[in-house]
DNA sequence: CACAAACTAGGACAAACATCCTAATACAAA
DNA sequence: TTTGTATTAGGATGTTTGTCCTAGTTTGTG
């Protein structure tokens, strides 16, 4: 396979780029406004030549997913290491807000706005987009568990409440331009978190 | 004025029924997607009628924002009424989320999801759009302050909260297709709004 | 009835769109 | 070096898009 580029040991195909592109693209300005046009600019390839690595849009959107569904399934797993208590663990997820607060305030959420368009437009793939959210759940279920809440639906139930704080903040956020506004309910949610009755360890901070 | 349809002592014109059209179009296809054909074709007229009537899709979005402005005025007007404990108003607003489940459930919010849309398409009306945000956010900070929180500041926190919460849920229970979930957050949402500190009168529950 | 204004229909327009085809080039293996 | 395969570019396809024009019809008013 034709190799572009070489950087840090990965190597990047021009199949990669485009999904990488597209990812970006589909994030910034949406999937259904996002052309074929605009992402082969972007990679800065032909059109014709796009056509021999992605026949129809969906195919890029699949890969797209498929790349989303990859990297968040490694940022679990890393989170996942060491020995770090569980609280803390979701203390992560809830932080990407605050990493990524430059980015949402632009775009809103990646995961949400996704899913939002795909299901307004009917789309066959909506399904496969919703696994992100999936990912997201039984990740902050298996956390709560951990955190003492033995009932599985109570668990699951907290964590569906982060999901949606995270998806209002970052709607609101995106909304009115706040930065500020995500800071402090993050603040508040780790307030929350640290307030929850849990039998395992309490946390150490 | 041409009258076409006389319901209920409303007299609705074919300019008031593309408006109305193209409202639930945007809603439910967003508004990208829809087109011009679509709205004609559901208001059962010929595209160059429709052309008489507005110009371009920019103005067919603004007055739609501006019916929904209206609309979201007439109900916050409407809630502001009679003798009511701002506790049950802000009550009210928690409680559309139940009222219009099941159009969230397929649709998420009809203002989250167009305000989000219209950031990604970098569009000029995203502004007016979220003015629709504004209108709730300064009406539940009004409540919040009658409740007895004296600090704008800290009504006015109470208020995104609120706004934030009832994003998040809408946005995952349209993901997951899941009208439970709506119902639990609400009960947990009243709860705490039940245990916010007030100065004013408790609920009467 | 007459006439101007309000309204409607149908098609024309260029641009953009996703998709496809073909011919040329680069490359790996023989 | 030859040969087959992987990759590329550029243009053609037909459809849909937003926008516009023009000619006809309905309507309220004198």
């Amino acid at each position: 396979m034709f190799v572009l580029v070489c950087v840090g040991g990965e190597i990047l195909t021009t199949h990669d780029d485009i999904v990488e592109a597209a990812d970006r693209l589909f994030y910034q300005q949406g999937y259904e406004k996002t052309s074929f046009t605009d992402i082969a600019e972007a990679v800065k390839i032909s059109r014709g030549n796009f056509y021999y690595h992605f026949r129809t849009k969906d195919e890029i959107l699949a890969a797209v997913i498929g790349l989303r569904l990859a990297n968040t399934q490694k940022l679990l797993d890393k989170w996942q290491e060491e020995g770090v208590l569980p609280q803390d663990r979701i203390r992560n997820f809830i932080n990407i807000l605050i990493m990524n607060r430059v980015k949402i305030k632009q775009f809103g959420c990646p995961v949400g706005t996704l899913c939002s368009e795909l299901a307004k437009l009917d789309h066959s793939l909506l399904g496969e987009a919703n696994k992100l959210f999936e990912l997201f759940r039984k990740w902050l279920r298996k956390q709560f568990q951990s955190m003492g809440f033995g009932s599985k639906k109570e668990a699951d139930a907290h964590a569906m409440h982060v999901l949606a704080f995270s998806q209002g903040v970052a709607t609101l956020a995106n909304a009115f331009h706040d930065e500020k506004f995500i800071k402090k309910e993050v603040k508040q949610m780790e307030a929350w978190l640290d307030g929850l009755p849990c039998q395992s360890a309490d946390t150490e901070k």
